[in-house]
RNA sequence: GCACGCGUGGCCAAAUCGGCAAAGGCACCUGUCUUAGAAACAGGAAAGUGGGAGUUCGAAUCUCCCCGCGUGUACCA
C-alpha cells in the first residue's frame, strides 16, 4: 500500500482489473438465486463530449448499482447511444463530414470518458440507435402497428422554419423561434405518419396508479396535464335556416355545429357560438358570406400560422358571420362568429360562449357589445338573481352554483344540471356525454437523413404498402446529399427509393421520411436485455426476467415527451404479447441540471456567448453577479444556464478526473447537492473530495499493522469506551446510509461517511497502542467505510478493500457485502434526555435507552438543574416524548 | 394569469412523527510541524431557520398573510 493516495494509478488499476474479469457482467438466474434488479439511467446522445450533466446522472445510477451489488442483487447496469438524430447532420452540413462517421468517432471518444469515470456498465450490452440491427426493430415495430391500425398517415399542421426550410419538434420550436437561426417558426401543412398514442389516453392516466408512490410527483402531473382529460359534453346547434330561404344551406354544407362544453349547465347564458377560422362551417359557407367576414377570417387563419409570443397575451379578435343557429335548449336563436381564441384542434374547434361564466367569453363579449347573461347563482344570491333582471357583472363567474333564468332547470346545482341536461340532450338527440383530451397523436415523421427510415412503399396500383417483415432492415444509404433545406435527403438518392411494390412487384417508391429519433429511446431499454436478437427486438422470456426497469435515472426535462413515449410504447408492446407488464419503469428519479454563469451579448437579435475567462464580472456581497462587461468593453448580459460546451461554461469531465481523480469527482458531484436540485457549477467543494479520499486512505495506512496482527481479544481487556462509541457510530452511520441509498439520497451518505471517517481518527488512541477490542472497533469502522464508500469511489475502495482483505480479486468476487446493520450496538448504552421547562432547555438527565417514561418523569423532577425552575411553582403538566425529552409545564 | 416547488452561517447544504443548545463540506481564522506551503494535524469563529401572525407544552418542520426566487404551462372551452 502507497503512503499516500494516487487516484490515477489506482483507477487505471481497477479499470483494467474490472474489465479483464467481467466485473459487471450479468446474466439471468445465476445459480445462487440472487433477485435481479435493473439499474438504467437515460442514454446519452453522442455530441462528442460528456458534460457535467451527464456525470451527474451516470455517477448516480453507478452508485446505486453498486450498493444494490453489495445488496446481493444480480444488477443489470447497460448503456448505449441515441445516435440518430439532427446534430450529426448539422455536422455533415457545416464540415462535410458523414453523420456516420462523426457519430461513431464521438462514441469512441465518450465511451472513453465513461469509462476514466469508472462507472460499471455491462458493455457488452451497449446499444446504437444508428446501427441497422437496432433501427431494423424501429422499423419492425412500426408495422406491427401499421398491422395493429396504431400507425397511420394524414395531413398536418408542423412547426416549420421559413429560414432553414426545416421541420421542427415542438422542443426545437420552443418559444416560437427556430432553435438554429432565432427566426420565427411558422407552421406549415405536411404528411406526416402519426402513432396512435391518443388509443391509450386512458391507459396512460389509469395506470399511474401503479407507479404513483415511485415516481416524482410533478412528473405525473405535467403527464395528466399534458393528455389533458376533459370530461363534457357535445352539443349540436342546428343552423337556422331563414323561411323560404331553403337554398341558402349549401349542398354539402353540415347542419348543425357541434360544439364541446364541460359547462352545460351555463347554456341558458350563452350569447352566440364561436367557431375556429379554420372550422368546416366557414368554408361550406364561405361563398355567401360578406367580404368583410371573408377577409377578417382569412387574416385570423393566417394570425394562427404566425408564431405566437412567448408571453404576449394575444388580444380577442373575430367577427359575426351572418349565420344563426339554434339553442337546443331555449330554442333562441344565437349568431354564430368566428374567434380567434376558439382553436380548431382541441374539442369540436366549437364553442358555445357563455360570458357571465367564462372569462374568456366575457372578454370577448365585453370587447364586441355582446350580452352578457348570468345564468349561475351564488347559492346565496338565489333570489335576488331571479327578481333582478340584469346584474351587471365585473368579470365572469366560474364556480358552480345554482341555476337561475334557465327555465326549468332553475334551482338546479350546477353537477346535478350537469348530469341531467346531458341527459337531456342524449334523450333528444342533440347531444352526448364526451370526453376529451389534449394528446395529440405522435407525428413521427422526419424530413432527415440520420433516423430510421419508415418502411412503408408507396405503389401506383397497390397504394400505400408495408414492408415484408422479412425485407428489414431497410437500410440508410451510404451517402445522400445532406443540405439542410429541410427536404428528405433521402427523396435524392434514387438507389434508395426506386423499390418494387413488396405486393404486386412493379415500380414502386419507397417512403423518404425517417422517424422521430424518439422511437428509439422508447424501446431500448428492452433491447438491453437480448441486445443480439436478429429475429425480435427482444426475447420475451429474457426481457420478462429483467423488466420492467427498477430504477431510472434522468432529466425532468423528458416528463412529457420520452417518458410518455416509452409509457406508451410499453402499452403497446404488452398488447402485441411481447410483454406483460403495463409500466416499463417501476421508480423513476429525476436529476437537477447541472447549471453554470452563462455571458452573451444578444444585440444582433442571436445569443453569441462570450467565455467567463473572457468577461469582467461584478459581483454583490453576496456574490450574486450585478454586471458583466466583455474583453473590449462591452456590456453583456448574464445568466445561469444548462452547461454546455457552446455557452462557454462547461466543464470538461475529463479535466476533472486528470487533476482530482473519477473518485473525487464522483463524489463531490454526489455531495455537493441533493440530487434532484439545480446544481449551480462551483468547483471550489471538490478539494474537499479529494481531500476525505485522502484521510480514508492515510486512515487506513496507519491501521494497517495493526489491523493484520491478529491482536486477540483478551479475555481481561474490557470494551473501552472508546471503542465501544465507535462501534456505536459504525452501526449508525450504516444504518444512516443504507436508508439513504433506499430513499434515492446521494449527499447525505457521503457527509455520513466523513463523520464517520473523522470518528475513527477521534477515536483517541494509537494504533501501536490500541487494545484487542479498539483494533476491532477500528477494524469494523474501516471496513464498513470502505464497503459503504464504494458506490461514490469504487476505485479507491477497491484498492483499500483489497488491502482489508490481503487479496485483489475484487470486492465481487470475493463476495463483499454492504456491511449489516445492528440495532443493538447502534444503540447508546445512556442517552442524553433533555430536560425543558415550558419548552426551554434548562438541563440533561442521563437515563438508559429503554427506561420508562414514568421514570424519565421522575429523574427529570427530581434533577438539581430543573428544580431550580421549578420548585414553588405549580406543575401543570409533564410531557414525555420516550427516548427524547421530558418538558415540565409550569405556571 | 394559473399550477407546483423553494427560502437555514459568507457559499453548498443536514435535521423520520413537530421534540436537545440547528449535522457535514467549502471558504475563513489561530496554532503545531516547520524550508516554506494552497500540504497534514490540532483547535476556533460563524446561522435561531425570508418577514409577520397563528396553532402547540414545544415550530426550520403545521396553518394563514406578505416578500423574494425558481420551474412548468398558457386562450384546452
Amino acid at each position: 500500500m502507497d503512503e499516500k493516495y494516487f487516484a490515477k494509478k489506482i483507477e487505471q488499476k481497477w479499470q483494467r482489473k474490472w474489465a479483464e474479469s467481467g466485473a459487471f457482467e450479468v446474466e439471468i438466474e445465476p445459480a445462487d438465486g440472487r433477485p435481479k434488479f435493473y439499474q438504467l439511467e437515460m442514454l446519452p446522445y453522442p455530441s462528442g463530449n460528456l458534460h457535467m450533466g451527464h456525470v451527474r446522472n451516470y455517477s448516480a445510477g453507478d452508485a446505486l448499482a453498486w450498493y444494490k451489488r453489495l445488496r446481493g442483487f444480480n444488477v443489470l447496469h447497460p448503456i448505449g447511444w441515441d445516435s440518430f438524430g439532427q446534430p450529426a447532420e448539422d455536422a455533415a452540413v457545416k464540415r462535410g463530414v458523414n453523420p456516420r462517421d462523426w457519430t461513431e468517432e464521438n462514441i469512441k471518444v465518450m465511451r472513453g470518458q465513461l469509462e476514466r469515470l469508472g462507472l460499471s456498465y455491462d458493455w457488452r450490452r451497449q446499444m446504437y440507435a444508428h446501427t441497422p440491427e437496432y433501427y431494423k426493430f424501429d422499423q419492425w415495430f412500426f408495422l406491427k402497428m401499421f398491422e395493429m391500425g396504431l400507425a397511420y398517415k394524414r395531413l398536418t399542421q408542423v412547426n416549420w422554419c421559413e429560414h432553414d426550410q426545416a421541420t421542427l419538434s415542438n422542443e426545437q420550436a420552443s418559444g416560437g423561434l427556430c432553435w438554429r437561426c432565432g427566426n420565427p417558426v411558422t407552421k406549415k401543412d405536411l404528411e406526416q405518419w402519426f402513432l396512435k398514442t391518443t388509443a391509450y389516453t386512458d391507459q396512460l392516466l389509469e395506470d399511474m396508479a401503479e407507479i404513483e408512490a415511485d415516481w416524482p410527483a410533478h412528473v405525473l402531473k405535467r403527464q395528466s396535464d399534458w393528455i389533458g382529460r376533459s370530461e363534457g359534453a357535445f352539443v349540436d346547434f342546428k343552423i337556422r335556416i331563414a323561411t323560404g330561404q331553403l337554398s341558402q344551406l349549401p349542398v354539402g354544407a353540415p347542419e348543425k355545429i357541434r360544439v364541446f362544453t364541460t359547462r352545460i349547465d351555463t347554456i341558458y347564458g350563452a350569447n352566440a357560438v364561436v367557431v375556429a377560422a379554420e372550422h368546416p362551417i366557414i368554408a361550406a359557407h364561405r361563398a355567401t358570406l360578406s367580404p368583410k367576414v371573408v377577409e377578417k377570417v382569412d387574416l385570423i387563419a393566417a394570425e394562427n400560422l404566425k408564431p405566437k409570443e412567448r408571453d404576449a397575451e394575444i388580444e380577442k379578435d373575430g367577427i359575426d358571420t351572418g349565420l344563426k343557429v339554434i339553442n337546443p335548449f331555449s330554442g333562441e336563436p344565437l349568431p354564430v362568429w368566428v374567434g380567434n381564441y376558439v382553436m380548431m384542434d382541441y374539442g369540436t374547434g366549437a364553442v358555445m360562449s357563455v360570458p357571465a361564466h367564462d372569462e374568456r367569453d366575457f372578454e370577448f363579449a365585453k370587447k364586441f357589445g355582446l350580452p352578457i347573461r348570468q345564468v349561475i347563482s351564488e347559492p346565496h344570491m338565489e333570489h335576488a338573481h331571479h327578481t333582478m333582471q340584469v346584474l351587471a357583472l365585473e368579470q365572469a363567474f366560474t364556480d358552480y352554483g345554482v341555476l337561475v333564468h334557465s327555465d326549468y332547470w332553475n334551482g338546479k346545482t350546477s353537477d346535478d344540471a350537469k348530469v341531467q341536461m346531458t341527459d337531456w340532450a342524449v334523450k333528444h338527440g342533440f347531444g352526448e356525454a364526451a370526453t376529451t383530451y389534449r394528446l395529440r397523436d405522435w407525428g413521427i415523421s422526419r424530413q432527415r437523413f440520420w433516423g430510421s427510415p419508415i418502411p412503408i412503399v408507396y405503389c401506383d396500383d397497390c397504394g400505400v404498402v408495408p414492408e415484408k417483415f422479412e425485407n428489414l432492415p431497410i437500410r440508410l444509404p451510404e451517402n445522400a446529399p445532406i443540405t439542410g433545406t429541410g427536404e428528405s435527403p433521402l427523396a435524392k438518392v434514387p438507389e434508395f427509393y426506386e423499390t418494387t411494390c413488396p405486393e404486386c412487384h412493379g415500380p414502386a417508391k419507397r417512403e423518404t421520411d425517417t422517424m422521430d429519433t424518439f422511437v428509439d429511446s422508447s424501446w431500448y431499454f428492452f433491447r438491453y436485455t437480448d441486445p443480439g436478437n436478429e429475429i425480435l427486438p427482444f426475447d420475451p422470456e429474457t426481457a420478462a426476467y429483467w423488466t420492467p426497469v427498477d430504477q431510472y435515472i434522468g432529466g425532468d426535462d423528458h416528463a412529457v415527451m420520452h417518458l410518455i413515449y416509452t409509457r406508451f410504447w410499453a402499452k403497446v408492446m404488452r398488447d402485441m404479447g411481447l410483454v406483460t407488464i403495463d409500466e416499463p419503469v417501476k421508480r423513476l428519479l429525476t436529476q437537477g441540471m447541472v447549471v453554470g454563469e452563462t455571458f452573451f451579448d444578444d444585440s444582433t437579435g442571436k445569443r453569441v456567448y462570450h467565455l467567463p475567462d473572457n468577461v469582467t464580472v461584478t459581483r454583490d456581497a453576496k456574490g450574486k453577479i450585478t454586471g458583466a462587461v466583455s474583453k473590449d468593453g462591452m456590456p453583456l448580459k448574464f445568466g445561469i444556464e444548462r452547461m454546455s460546451k457552446s455557452k462557454g461554461n462547461g466543464v470538461d469531465p475529463d479535466e476533472m478526473v486528470e487533476i482530482y481523480g473519477a473518485d473525487a469527482a464522483r463524489i463531490f458531484v454526489m455531495f455537493a447537492a441533493p440530487i434532484e436540485n439545480e446544481l449551480v457549477w462551483n468547483e471550489a467543494g471538490i478539494e474537499g473530495a479529494v481531500r476525505f479520499l485522502q484521510r480514508v486512505w492515510r486512515l487506513i495506512f496507519r491501521w494497517q499493522s495493526a489491523l493484520a496482527s491478529e491482536r486477540l481479544a483478551d479475555s481481561d481487556v474490557t470494551e473501552s469506551l472508546a471503542s465501544r462509541k465507535l462501534r456505536q457510530k459504525t452501526h449508525q452511520t450504516i444504518k444512516r446510509v443504507g436508508d439513504s441509498f433506499d430513499s434515492l439520497q446521494f449527499n447525505t451518505p457521503v457527509a455520513a461517511l466523513m463523520e464517520l471517517s473523522n470518528a475513527v481518527y477521534d477515536i483517541g488512541v494509537e494504533p501501536e497502542n490500541a487494545n484487542a477490542t479498539e483494533v476491532a472497533a477500528v477494524r469494523e469502522a474501516v471496513t464498513a467505510l470502505t464497503l459503504m464508500l464504494t458506490p461514490f469511489a469504487p476505485h479507491a475502495s477497491e484498492e483499500l478493500y483489497s488491502v482489508l482483505v490481503g487479496n485483489d480479486n475484487g470486492m465481487l468476487a470475493n463476495g463483499a457485502r454492504f456491511p449489516e446493520y445492528s440495532e443493538e450496538l447502534a444503540r447508546a448504552d445512556e442517552i442524553e434526555i433533555p430536560v425543558q421547562v415550558n419548552g426551554k432547555l434548562r438541563s440533561r438527565v442521563m437515563a438508559g435507552p429503554e427506561t420508562p417514561n414514568e421514570e424519565l418523569e421522575r429523574m427529570a423532577l427530581a434533577d438539581e438543574k430543573t428544580r431550580e425552575y421549578t420548585d414553588g411553582k405549580e406543575i401543570v403538566k409533564v410531557i414525555v416524548v420516550p427516548k427524547r425529552l421530558v418538558n415540565i409545564v409550569v405556571r
